[in-house]
RNA sequence: GGGCGAUUAGCUCAGUUGGCUAGAGCACUUGCCUUACAAGCAAGAAGUCAUAGGUUCGAGUCCUAUAUCGCCCA
């Protein structure tokens, strides 16, 4: 068998992923007989392009469920897209502009047929780009928040919400962005400190034009809109002065002054103007008010009105020239520099404008309520915990939900107006006849709805909902749902309230948030920075299975994970020390007979045990790692039990067992170790890496196909996918009947085990201070003070010859340090290794100095420890044992060390 | 203004109910092409755990302030 002693991804990931795919793994269907393990995607857009925040939001679910699906879980992963409609939108605008053309020109019906051509053509570009990183998605299942049976749920919801009263039409201020033209909801603008102004601007009194009366804003341009100035009724300045009349500058028009709680007397000069067609307070006083609402902007952004100078210009124009006016009048008395936050569209950073319009809305308090209940009830639960703030914080302030969007891709609302009467009709299917009037002439309201309003019904919506399914019965709630923090309550909060609403169950148990991807500075990946990783091209470069286990190995729960390229240099790494670590095990399974070899229990030796042991250990670390979503300390127990005890200590003392070849025994046993524990390695690592694991898993599956000895019991499944996830059980097949090994001897083993391996690092020590070849044996000896410990050494005496490749070992109790040697003490036992004309004596007496000053500046802290009476009373008793035990151990190798340093001394006078 | 996170080795980060001579990967030093692996092996050097107080027998871990950086909300 020849296998290349570098793993390379690319021969093998397309290979393995079609295997699964064309055999149907990733599909299952409903079964009352197992459990259910279920995950919907949070769809991306169809217009997006695979960035690193999906890979790591991918990766970690494919994780769950692979794993799950080990365990035995019936397992969905339902995956899709979202249609984004004014990202679409913006998109297909955009290459008809390539042509010339606008989207009025062509008119609704044919440009929503070009975004549906543009959809098919690109738009399952990223789920193919999700393939690549391996995702065990169920193809089967993918849905489209446009295709028709969501758009049967989204018309359903609608209907079902509006006769509950959840759903409302009214004028009220929304946020409007001038660019895409039309309203979006509060989360879909983003606030940034701006470095503004505040314009102090002096209104002349009707009555007494030579006197005036001070406001100050920060929107000069909107006081076309005025109609009141607004001062605090408490507020002593101002107090005579309500009910006056001023005369609005530029305009002309009489507005009064009038009194309202909600004005801050320590703002500006504690007088607002009121435009209660711009300005959110502004309206809300204006209603208390009854006052009149003027708008004074087009859709666009440019001011309407009556002012015929500033009528069709630009409303950031129209502020400079307004406030030229105004100071040429001198009614501009101070000018402050002054930061507020101004609104952008999420989409296309716009500045977005308050603006009072006709749209529907969704009451959002009775439905904010339930999922607040959800949470308290314990029906979700956040990972990290930290985010339940958020989410509650959001679900307490939220104000009612505007839905409609004046753009033409997405769900048009399921309202017809009747031409005759008007009367408006709310039905899930186009209505024919007004039921009215009895007029067939009915047109559908011309809005759609809020994308997220269609996202917000994904977890039951993609399995059937309205209808009662058994994919629904059997799925819903979800298991788990795995997003980023910034989609809190666009996505996850609307969601419980929908699932809660709709259909009466909150739609996952688990919202596990994890961080977000930056760049090695720090800074969000972005395209205008050019900072950003293309998962593709580094999946090119290093594999797809190294870039999993790279980001995993860098997610710790919920923090940001700042990354550089050369970060998946550790994940390959890893990956080929599996790679390799598994055809040292494949070249040693290629011609073995075992058929004529009878193993007991006893047959399993020292090191067998202990790697055993340290799997059944590793078993247990991960697994529960796992169900904490704490998948970085997952993949570091499995690298290190995988790295350090199984490459670096395992396979090399294993070696002698597997070259020897007249006793088979040893060596059968000792295969069978290692298929084993490759074996449980392979389905451990498998969910992480699916990839690679697919492929030395069939390798070895074939090498020990005929053979029942050394074949695992778990190579029976045609892919590692669907083989069972170890578990912690530490025992192996022998011969056919499973048998445990008893923790009094796995006790002592794994203490055994640490001694040995002290010994040999201090052996190795010596050598490389020594600067002795590793290919040199060492002459050495061992000075023990005691008879257990000469016996645990005779033992183990090959161990350690091996381990530390030495010769002529010798194990004696008190032994006499040779005159010219090397020296080590590990625990009680002293090391030397003769080294004729090679010892520096006073190199070497300051060695044991400053082992002996380690020493005792640790005894020291110990020490202290146990002379205070409070430690001893108050510490647990375990702690107490320990520190003592620690003393014990530090004196006796304190005094060892000093043996030989008396012995240096003596040395060096003669 | 309110909330949340971060601050530990040169760099990136672990360290979950307080018991630690504070760990890992990368980088660094030294020696090895040892028949699984140089994407490797072996050995090593490297930190007053941001600062100041406090609680405790005991603090990287808990509390209170402060500083710096970042995110979110208004």
């Amino acid at each position: 068998m020849e296998l290349p002693t570098k793993y390379n991804p690319k021969e093998i990931e397309d290979k393995w992923y079609s295997f699964w795919e064309k055999g149907g793994f990733f599909h299952r269907v409903p079964d009352t007989e197992k459990k259910p393990y279920s995950i919907v995607i949070p769809p991306p857009n169809v217009t997006g392009v695979l960035h690193m925040g999906h890979a790591l939001n991918t990766i970690l679910q494919d994780i769950l469920i692979r794993w799950r699906r080990m365990q035995g879980y019936n397992t969905v992963w339902l995956p899709g897209t979202d249609h984004a409609g004014i990202a679409t939108q913006n998109v297909v605008e955009r290459e008809l502009l390539k042509k010339g053309l606008n989207r009025e020109q062509i008119g609704r019906e044919k440009f929503i047929e070009k975004v549906w051509d543009w959809k098919s053509e690109y738009g399952s570009e990223i789920l193919k780009q999700l393939r690549k990183l391996g995702s065990s998605c169920d193809w089967e299942r993918e849905r489209f928040t446009m295709d028709d049976g969501l758009s049967k749920a989204v018309r359903e919801a609608f209907v079902v919400l509006y006769e509950k009263g959840l759903i409302y039409k009214g004028k009220y201020i929304i946020n409007w962005c001038p660019r895409c033209l039309t309203a979006l909801s509060d989360d879909e603008v983003e606030h940034e400190d701006h470095e503004g102004h505040l314009w102090y601007i002096r209104y002349p009194f009707r009555d007494s034009p030579h006197l005036f009366f001070t406001i100050a804003t920060t929107r000069p341009e909107t006081m076309l809109g005025d109609v009141a100035v607004a001062v605090n009724p408490n507020d002593e300045r101002y107090k005579e002065m309500i009910g006056e009349i001023l005369t609005l500058p530029v305009v002309g028009r009489e507005i009064p002054i009038i009194a309202d709680e909600s004005v801050d007397p320590e703002f500006g000069t504690g007088a607002v103007k009121i435009t209660p067609a711009h300005d959110q307070n502004d309206f809300e006083i204006g209603q208390r008010h009854k006052l009149e609402s003027i708008l004074i902007m087009n859709e666009d952004g440019t001011m309407s009105g009556d002012v015929p100078d500033y009528k069709g210009m630009d409303r950031f124009e129209c502020r400079e020239a307004l406030v030229e006016e105004l100071k040429e009048e001198k009614h501009i008395i101070k000018v402050e520099p002054h930061s507020h936050p101004v609104g952008h569209c999420y989409r296309c950073r716009t500045v977005t404008e308050p603006y009072l319009s006709d749209q529907w809305f969704i009451k959002m308090k009775p439905l904010a309520k339930a999922a607040i209940e959800a949470h308290d009830k314990g029906l979700v639960t956040f990972y990290p915990e930290r985010w339940t703030k958020v989410y509650l914080s959001w679900l307490e302030n939220v104000r009612d939900w505007c839905i409609s969007r004046q753009i033409w891709w997405g769900h048009r609302i399921p309202a017809w107006h009747c031409k005759g009467c008007g009367e408006t009709h709310i039905r899930s299917e186009k209505v024919e006849k007004c039921s009215k009037c009895g007029n067939s002439e009915l047109v559908q309201d011309e809005d759609v709805l809020d994308t997220w309003f269609s996202s917000a019904l994904w977890p039951f919506s993609t399995m059937g909902w309205p209808d009662k399914t058994e994919e629904l019965q059997y799925y819903y709630p979800t298991s788990t749902l795995v997003t980023d923090r910034g989609i809190i309550y666009f996505w996850v909060a609307r969601m419980v309230m929908m699932g809660l609403e709709l259909n009466g169950e909150v739609p996952f148990r688990d919202v596990y948030i994890h961080g977000t991807i930056l760049d090695d500075l720090g800074r969000k990946m972005s395209k205008s920075l050019g900072n950003g990783i293309d998962p593709l091209l580094m999946i090119d470069q290093y594999g797809a299975d190294a870039i999993r286990i790279s980001i995993i190995m860098l997610t710790v729960e919920g923090q940001d994970i700042k990354l550089h390229e050369n970060r998946f240099e550790m994940g390959r790494n890893f990956i080929n020390k599996v790679w390799n670590a598994a055809r040292f095990v494949m070249m040693n399974l290629t011609d073995n007979d075992s058929l004529g070899v009878k193993i007991e229990e006893d047959d399993y030796e020292f090191e067998d045990v202990w790697i055993l042991n340290c799997l059944s250990r590793v078993t247990v670390t991960c697994t529960s790692a796992l169900e904490k979503y704490r998948f970085n300390e997952a993949i570091k127990s499995l690298y290190e039990f995988i790295w350090n005890d199984f490459c670096d200590w395992y396979l090399e003392i294993v070696k002698p067992r597997l070259y020897d070849s007249a006793d088979e025994k040893r060596r059968i046993v000792a295969l069978k170790t290692l298929t084993h524990v490759l074996d449980n390695i392979l389905r451990f690592l498998h969910p992480f890496a699916p990839f690679f694991t697919e492929e030395i898993w069939h390798s070895v599956k074939s090498l020990v196909e005929n053979n029942r000895l050394i074949a695992p019991e778990t190579m029976v499944n045609e892919s590692l996918m669907v083989s069972p996830w170890p578990d912690s059980n530490l025992s192996i097949n022998v011969q056919g009947s499973a048998s445990s090994l008893d923790g009094v001897k796995i006790h002592d083993v794994t203490e055994t085990m640490q001694f040995l391996q002290s010994l040999v690092r201090a052996t190795r020590n010596i050598r490389r201070s020594m600067n002795l070849p590793l290919k040199q044996p060492l002459e050495i000896i061992f000075s023990v003070h005691d008879q257990e410990t000469k016996e645990r050494l005779d033992t183990h005496h090959a161990f350690l010859s091996q381990m530390a490749n030495l010769k002529e070992i010798d194990i004696g109790i008190n032994r006499k340090k040779p005159d010219s040697a090397a020296s080590e003490v590990v625990d009680t036992v002293q090391i030397f290794v003769p080294l004729k004309g090679l010892i520096n004596l006073e190199t070497e007496r300051q060695k044991q100095l400053d082992q002996i000053k380690k020493l005792e500046s640790h005894l020291a802290i110990v020490r202290k420890k146990l002379l205070n009476k409070n430690f001893i009373k108050n510490a647990p008793v375990h702690i107490v044992a320990a520190e003592k035990e620690k003393e014990l151990e530090l004196r006796g190798q304190i005094e060892k060390v000093k043996d030989i340093l008396d012995d240096l001394q003596k040395n060096i006078s003669n």
